[in-house]
DNA sequence: TAGATTGTTAATCGATTAACAATC
DNA sequence: TAGATTGTTAATCGATTAACAATC
């Protein structure tokens, strides 16, 4: 069954998808009808058998000597991400980075559509951010049950974070895109992202470090 | 030598030090003097041997018993990050996204300075945006130059992205924090931390899709 | 002492990579 | 056909987890 095969998919594989499929939709652009796992390993500087080991989860087939056929690949993609559906989302916490997450254009090709904002902040209820109203939180309960949604952002402080997860969860939302700066906790039958901006900046601190230092001793020989 | 102790730390066990660090900051403004990996494992839903296989690689040695000493653990991996020291740095592309990292304040306790910002809109040069200015792009790299800068962050659309990184490369700039939805060409002695939002995207996507389909079986068979 | 904890060494697990047959 | 490409099967690599001795 499909969901078996979804269920099986590496994680590191699904988090790779979309940026094939970043690839695959300026192939399409330019009116590229197929393309070869080679072409794409070149263009994402990653390994082309490893290409076609992800795209595998897909079902799709590629043609010996062609390569992936793009239009085909891309349904499959989409379909296989749920992104050939919106889901339709509530965001929690109005400052500038749930400001910024509102306006993104790009969630439309990702299956995500933000339809309304919540905050704590009397400055900001009433407002419209991008087109969205900005709603008192106390109301969200009340609203996700009306308008069946089950997914929500927070960009709130992580102070308020835990709280906040607690109130989805008992508004029976079931996943939870994460960008406070802490870990929340729920229960099993709710699924949360955490998106931690800062172990990327990490990951780049260190990697900074190494090559100042080899830079310096190279100075240093010379 | 610490440098190629830090060459060699896993990648995975860097992306996690920031959420220990997070931990052990609020126990510290607690007041806590000691903390176990158990303790952390608690909080973080984490294997407590994982933790300490990572905290191996800052060099802190715990006391058995009671855990580790919640200061020392604090400065050691601040150091192991570089974050004890404030890296200034320019962020190009002064939309939401590009507001909304110039305006968080967290940035000071994870080693990052943003201390100007650049944009090709006219109508965004010469504003001020939580306290930084906005120059025109142009004027990048001789300010780099006279600042020392050697760390930027790009928040551009993804079609200006490899422009601005070429720009910046020019420049000098070391290390580049992409948030432009699209992979950048650098060289060799430049280092690139792309942080795919949608890539996370796709997981709570896939993941959100199994919890669905699992409590709709369960309405099924009751 | 007993028990909680650390940190090392070894085993397991999972993802990536390599080798190669099959295909057009 | 020759050659580029896919997709399978096996090997490698690296990270996580388990087992356990050492410590206080």
């Amino acid at each position: 069954m499909e969901s078996e095969k979804q269920k099986g998919a590496p994680l590191p594989t699904i988090r790779r998808l979309p940026s094939y499929l970043r690839v695959l939709r300026r192939m399409q652009e330019q009116g590229r009808e197929f393309i070869s796992s080679t072409q794409m390993a070149e263009e994402l500087k990653l390994e082309a058998i490893q290409i076609r080991k992800d795209l595998a989860v897909t079902g799709v087939e590629g043609k010996c000597r062609v390569g992936y056929q793009v239009p085909d690949l891309i349904d499959a993609i989409e379909s296989f991400l749920g992104w050939d559906n919106l889901t339709d989302a509530f965001l929690v916490g109005a400052g500038s980075l749930g400001t910024a997450l509102i306006g993104y254009q790009g969630f439309e090709h990702r299956g995500l559509n933000i339809v309304a904002a919540f905050d704590t902040d009397p400055y900001k209820i009433g407002r419209v951010i991008h087109g969205k109203d900005v709603f008192p939180l106390d109301k969200l309960p009340d609203l996700a049950r009306r308008m069946h949604i089950h997914m929500a952002v927070i960009t709130t402080p992580a102070a308020a974070a835990q709280a906040v997860a607690d109130l989805l969860v008992s508004a029976d939302i079931r996943a939870i895109w994460n960008f406070a700066p802490t870990k929340i906790h729920v229960p099993e039958s709710v699924v949360v992202q955490n998106e931690d901006l800062s172990a990327g900046l990490a990951v780049l601190s260190v990697r900074l470090a190494e090559v100042l230092n080899r830079s310096e001793s190279l100075e240093q020989e010379a």
